[in-house]
DNA sequence: GCTGTATATACCTTGACACGTATATGCTCT
DNA sequence: AGAGCATATACGTGTCAAGGTATATACAGC
């Protein structure tokens, strides 16, 4: 486990980290917010700590964790390139910009299906 | 295989995608500039074309592939979020970029060290 | 000390996926 | 039609990481 992009390819690390973007919290607070059991929130917890995505500091017998940029902004760094290539085509990027604001809307996790009154089972999770 | 991050997890084709920035090409020319079998390449490029990270046009026998945004795009909205953490702590992060700086070894677009208030970002724009 | 709580780790199993090799499909040209 | 090139796919294999269960460490309060 080496690469920042392999560490947030993980749905749940994407999970906390999400979470961790509003305050920093407790593996207790990830836990039940998360609906996750404990041993899988520690583990994720330390994956990212190692990676540098996450720090923690410690509260008694809680380890309160928060939000460290370093690792991000490698994913973000990637990212520039390709983001001077969009730039260069924003005709065509348009559209999709259009496409992607309904499905970002949708996304999320118990989605709910405004076209038509049959809800549709969408593709399974992982597993 | 269903989320854009666990595409990207892949390091050959990252480096298929830093390729194709540049400009469109056919499998073989990223067989011989990515140095790795044929199959492989092919293989990625189907994941690849499967995600809409890629589209391909044929000519002749060959294939040309190049890039289409929609799908980082994705990776970049999830990213929105943190970059806005990112902007409220500023101070912390200017010392990540100076070392990131060394890191990645940018040639001389050099960022100033702002030491004051008031300080507005230089790059990476907030849509 | 003991008990309960909070977090971390060890062990095992399972499944996914990347790779290599071999083969199939498809196109071009003669 | 056949040869040769370009690309795709099928199959078998090994590796690695995620999940579950159980247990260990650490701290607080009595």
């Amino acid at each position: 486990m080496e690469s920042v992009f392999e560490i947030i390819a993980e749905p749940n690390r994407r999970a906390i980290l999400s979470l961790l973007v509003s305050s920093q919290q407790s593996v207790g607070e990830i836990e039940r917010q998360l609906r996750m059991p404990q041993p899988t929130v520690s583990k994720h917890l330390r994956v990212l700590r190692e990676a540098g995505f996450v720090e923690s500091t410690v509260d008694a017998q809680r380890r309160l964790y928060r939000l460290k940029p370093e690792s991000l902004l490698e994913v973000d760094a990637w990212l520039a390139p390709f983001r001077r290539f969009w730039s260069a085509h924003v005709d065509a990027l348009e559209r999709h910009l259009d496409r992607m604001e309904q499905v970002t809307q949708t996304k999320k996790k118990a989605r709910r299906r405004r076209r038509g009154p049959n809800r549709k089972r969408d593709k399974g999770e992982t597993k």
